[in-house]
DNA sequence: GTATAATTTCGCTAAGTAACGAAATGAGAT
DNA sequence: ATCTCATTTCGTTACTTAGCGAAATTATAC
C-alpha cells in the first residue's frame, strides 16, 4: 500500500510529469532538465530522487554528467502500466510539445562551462 | 495535464484508495464508509467529493441514505486502468483484507438511529 | 594532488491538504 | 408543514511538500 502510495504520490507533481515524458524520449542530465523546466538545479535534483528511489527511472555516469533515462523494464505493474499510459494521454498537451521541441534542440555543452 | 493530475491527487491518499477498494465490493453509505475508515463524517464526505469529481464513483439516493459506488463504466483511460490494476495489486494488503471484511458484516441501520 | 564543474544535500519559506468539530443543508418520515 | 437525521459545507489547525539559495559532495580533468 505504501509502495502504491509513493507511486501516486511521485505522479502528483507536474514537473515530475514532464520529466517522465522528456526521458521517454532521450537520457537527459540534470543540467539540461533544469533549462526546459525553468526551475533551479536542486530542484531538479530532488524530482530526479524522488523517480529514482520508486524505480522510475535509472542514472548512469557519463564523463562530467549523470545521465537520467526512464526505465521501461519495471516488473511493477502499476509503474509499467503508468508509463505505458502516460504518452497517450499527453502526447496533445501543449506543455508536454513544447518540452519534446527542446528535447530534441537542448545541448549540455552550451548550457554548462558558462 | 491537470486532469491527470487531479487523478494522480485523487490517488495519493491511502483513505480514498480503502474508499475505492471497498467500493469495488460493494455500494456503500457515507456512515459506512466512516464506521470502517474511522475518521469523522465530515472528512469521508470530503473525500467522497473528491473521488467524484474526477469521476472514480457516482452517487445515488436510496431512502435516507446515498449510496457510493464505484464508475467502472469510464471513458478516461487512466481511470479505466486504474480501477483494473488496484485489486491485482493490493489484494494482499492486510488493511485492505481487513477493510472487505468489514464491508461484508457493516449495518447501516446499526451505525444510525443511535 | 589540486582545481573545476556537475550534482546532491541542507535550512528555510510559502503553498497545499487532511483532519476535526460545528453549523448549514436537504430530503424522508410523521 | 414540521421534525429528524444523513450528508455537506465552513473555519481552523497541523502536517506535508515544492521551491529557492547556499553549502557540501563527488568525480573528472589538468
Amino acid at each position: 500500500m505504501n509502495n502504491l502510495l509513493s507511486i501516486f504520490k511521485a505522479l502528483s507533481d507536474k514537473n515530475r510529469i514532464r520529466i517522465l515524458l522528456m526521458l521517454s524520449k532521450k537520457k537527459l542530465c540534470v543540467c539540461e532538465i533544469q533549462d526546459i523546466l525553468g526551475v533551479t538545479v536542486s530542484t531538479v535534483s530532488k524530482h530526479l530522487s524522488i523517480l529514482r528511489d520508486i524505480g522510475f527511472i535509472a542514472d548512469e555516469k557519463e564523463g562530467k554528467w549523470v545521465n537520467y533515462s526512464l526505465n521501461t523494464a519495471s516488473k511493477d505493474i502499476v509503474l509499467n502500466q503508468i508509463i505505458l499510459i502516460l504518452p497517450f494521454y499527453l502526447n496533445d498537451d501543449e506543455l508536454i510539445q513544447s518540452d519534446f521541441e527542446k528535447v530534441n534542440t537542448v545541448c549540455r555543452k552550451d548550457l554548462c562551462n558558462v
